[in-house]
DNA sequence: CATGAATGAGTGTTCATTCAT
DNA sequence: AATGAATGAACACTCATTCAT
């Protein structure tokens, strides 16, 4: 076809646009009233559309939650695979600082409902990929392609483990869990330090 | 009498018992068929008492997983405590390869429980007390014991905070996400000497 | 087309009649084995529907029997209404012996039953219409049409209040606690007579 | 023995004491917290006593209701049979009204109460007593002994069946839902001239 | 495909009652 | 007798899911 990309059997968009809707049904739920809140027959009413038109795109609840985790993973992992691009030639501090505060930047505006995705979304269920995995797989790249200025000892795997807790729970940490007293700002320089510190050892 | 707090009330002694009933029971299903399988009179029934005397001692479902993971934070909180206190002679790096050790163990032997009572519990809730409240206290003793080896820079709590979050998060990625073909002895030995480079930056 | 309100929305029309099915169901129960066995899944058992259903229809039990009431108050009051405009020319006594003898007849075929209506249903409820409202509404009319005839003295709502209670209590006695050897017949009888000489004098 | 009614053995006027905090208790739960709120266990607790002891001295929860409402219809009994002897010499107007007032005043305190106690007490429970009962004993008793000056016709009982309903009716109807502008006094004035009216006729 | 009324298994919870102490 | 912890049958109600229209 000669633009495929471009149009899509209305069908397949009609599709789209119901399960999109579904799942920001699900994200306005779990805002405005909490998780015991979400029941199949609200998200319908919200999203709607009628409840049997959700069980047409989705097997059953527990397929909503995971897609709406997916969608998530895939929204930061595109940020972070995206920030690593851009900052493919800048020095590993600024690769660092730009993945910390992309990661940051978007759990920020809404706290609460990214630590719900985490938590009460059944993530644990087959076939739900883990962001880790996503970040991972970038670090991977942000690291081997600066070898030489980083003198890694024997085994990248083990730093890169290392690596992707550190930038997921300081992350996280900064937005959900920092100290009382301590800006976000400086949660994520010393976020950025630590990392840069345990890389450059 | 010799040991006049091995007594107690028959009382006090019979709902603990129960107390303590409960939450094994809900472990017990947790394990055996998973999270939707707890439901009350399950409880109960596993627990050898009757639902009438689980709502004798808990105001409703939600106070059972609130103390679950209360009992869990209390575990662990007290173990952090008994082993940096038991190292206070040591040196940082075995404190820390102690502490790591530790929360490490606590988790090892049944990883997905203690997942879920990371996520399904209702942790949120009001008064509940998280983990990392109790590391930070420890963490500050270890460190601030320690000032003068370690030439900590201007801001203890910026520290504190990336430590804090090192160990709980290397500890369980260790546990829960380390990467298939690392083991759990180099994931726990990686993730000491990380926080200790970090450390003596 | 000819009989235009002969075919209604088929929404409505259903939902009418599983309304009518529950407190039919509910009339059916009560009579059979008494007021605690209409639990709300006998209640839908018996009407035939799913216990969903029922929910679909009143928002919990208190509603059925609420709105069952209510019927009950609304047959009556219609029975009384149409009583005393069917008998618009008739001499006061004749229009006050049909009246008592509707309100008599409407409960005599199952007086338990219109007892429990009474007593059991929670008739003290917000907007719960009052029988005897219908009735004193339907007296005044009665009374104020033959104002010339009865020389009522100062204040007409004395008189209705009395009337009033008169031919309910009369009516519902002769039913339900008239003396042993007393027949219906003779109680009406004496009720009527009662009313007219109070009125008249 | 000397003196049997002054002295009772401790243990009845124990057991005396309790029922009557027992059925204390459900009155005051009644008025705070309704019907709903009248559990035995909060029966018990309010009463002071132990539930254990609560069914020492109620087979069960109906019994308690049954007593209560027994209690009542013998508290108005009383008053009314006190009521006519005080009467006995009086004119009939004065008895019927001292008799109107006697049940008005008993109940206008709290209206609310008495028609619970009317309506939810298990009231049609076997060996239950009407006061309607005790009410027509006096009534026949302050009209038999007025023969002469009333000229009873034919039959006595249909009178009485009248008088009865009227005499209870009324006073519950005075207090209960006496039309918005009428005050008590003016019910009450109307009762009585309506019942006088029927007896002279 | 869309609809949404209907379903009913299953839940959390209550509360009258018992009985060991 | 008195106690009150324990009991568990029974309840009102929810909500994920289906299927006739």
């Amino acid at each position: 076809m000669f633009a495929p990309s471009a149009r899509r059997k209305p069908k397949q968009r009609r599709a789209q646009q119901t399960v999109e809707a579904v799942l920001d049904a699900v994200v306005k739920i779990l805002k405005r009233d909490g998780v015991d809140a979400v029941t199949t027959n609200r998200i319908a009413e919200v999203a709607g559309v009628s409840i049997g038109s959700v069980y047409q795109y989705f097997i059953d609840k527990r397929a909503i939650f995971l897609a709406l985790h997916d969608r998530h993973v895939e929204e930061i992992g595109r940020l972070v695979e995206r920030t690593i691009v851009e900052h493919a030639a800048s020095s590993l501090e600024n690769v660092l600082r730009a993945l910390v505060e992309a990661v940051v930047d978007a759990h920020a505006p809404d706290p609460k409902l990214y630590e719900l995705l985490h938590t009460e979304a059944p993530h644990r269920a087959e076939g739900a990929r883990h962001l880790a995995e996503r970040l991972r797989g970038a670090l991977r790249l942000v690291i081997s392609s600066r070898m030489g200025e980083l003198k890694i000892p024997s085994d990248l795997e083990s730093v890169l483990f290392v690596v992707t807790h550190m930038v997921d729970a300081l992350s996280h940490g900064a937005v959900l869990r920092r100290p009382p007293r301590m800006s976000l700002a400086e949660a994520k320089e010393e976020a950025v330090r630590a990392i840069l510190v345990y890389l450059r050892a």
